[in-house]
DNA sequence: CCGGCACTTCGTCCCGGGCCGAAGCGTGCC
DNA sequence: GGCACGCTTCGGCCCGGGACGAAGTGCCGG
């Protein structure tokens, strides 16, 4: 069995709000400086860089130096997957989310889930995807169609290698409803930012795109959500 | 964005040793009592009464009352996948498990993972499926092929509803390599509970085939692992 | 070379939570 | 009805961990 210790130890780094804070905070899957979890976590840089330490040493997190800078990542696609996991049972309807402000508001319509998109626009795009015949995806897995694949491919989004049209949905935990996760979830991502579609809203996990790409995405998916 | 509090209430209710291995207990899916959970967590019924009403008042746990003993189960599949995210990063590469007793053995060898097979047994499963020709799998989804659901049908195993072929990988942290989750995982468990071929070993999450359902699902399935 | 910035380390304080013994409540059996 | 069992509640003890101020280290720009 896995060990009962390590797996209590993880949940207890998790378990501490402000460590909680900067892990949800590098959930763009973007680096950050410690300074910045730190006031991510609303704590000083001492309480942070002790935290820092332990997310480290315990393998959920990765630091590269950059001159001063120490950045700070989520240490690989499993962690991305527990925060996942912790943040869809943290808003499991029994707790009705709190709606704030507009914050809020933009996290809800459209953000990055480590890799991927999320919010009202990821799940539309699925749905898209979906009304178009180029994808089937149910909550406990996904499959592009063969036309899907050619249209992606036309489009010049990087399918998965050896033609593998199989992909992983993730519950969208504001929508409630599956999103498009995974290696073609992270191409798509990909593909919108590269491209300039969408644009990253800077201190913040939301992404908004643009009159000219939210033109470009309703032509090349079919997305039509505003 | 997911409540930073809650999420740091559920992973701390996790993060201590006692819960984790009454959780953990829990992950074959059946139900236990409060006394039998005071004992995987190897500590006084006391302390395990107020852990349990943590646990259940966070909606992580459902109880019933059956006379004189509490019944407390997972609360949901989400729960569940949580929990497998937990172990799955508890058991990373980085810190080799530690193989202790005949009792970690029989675990590796074929356990259940909350409704679905796991260890090496459910690993060769989807091998065998795979080989067959009957399933598509990789680290993001899955999918039965044509053959597969004709097979599985013919066998009286229940698929997914409306014919759905796609289904989820799990990873198991035994093996570092996909066993079958998701509905059909939990059909395929289930027939072979329910024929008798497998077998739970009491007081552990680890089941075990009889001679002839080994030779049974080496029928039914090309599993050949032994 | 020096001052400023980013971040870490050290020391100290305070509080929350885990533990169990004792007592109490509800259920079931004889 | 009484006794035993399962489990809960209460009270108290102890310890770990989160917080920050002060000081220290390393890097970078002028």
């Amino acid at each position: 069995m896995a060990s009962t210790a390590r797996l209590a130890e993880i949940a207890a780094l998790l378990g501490e709000p402000a460590r909680a804070a900067m892990m949800q905070a590098l959930m763009d899957g973007r680096a950050l400086t410690a300074g910045e979890l730190a006031q991510a976590g609303g704590i000083t840089p001492q309480t942070a860089s002790a935290h820092l330490a332990r997310l480290t040493q315990a393998g959920l997190l990765a630091m590269e130096r950059q001159g001063r800078h120490r950045y700070h990542r989520l240490a690989g696609t499993e962690v991305a997957r527990l925060l996942e996991s912790l943040m869809a049972l943290a808003e499991a309807p029994a707790r009705p989310a709190i709606r704030t402000g507009p914050r809020e508001a933009a996290l809800r319509h459209a953000r990055t889930c480590y890799d991927h998109l999320a919010g009202r626009m990821g799940v539309a795009l699925a749905d898209a995807l979906v009304a178009r015949g180029h994808l089937e995806l149910d909550h406990d897995a996904g499959r592009l169609t063969e036309a899907g694949a050619a249209h992606l491919l036309a489009l010049g989004v990087e399918t998965a290698p050896g033609g593998r049209l199989l992909c992983r949905p993730c519950l969208d935990w504001s929508e409630r409803r599956p999103h498009l996760a995974g290696r073609l979830g992270a191409a798509l991502c990909r593909h919108c930012l590269e491209r300039g579609w969408l644009r990253r809203v800077p201190g913040s996990r939301a992404v908004r795109a643009s009159p000219e790409g939210a033109r470009l995405m309703r032509d090349a998916f079919g997305l039509d959500w505003a």
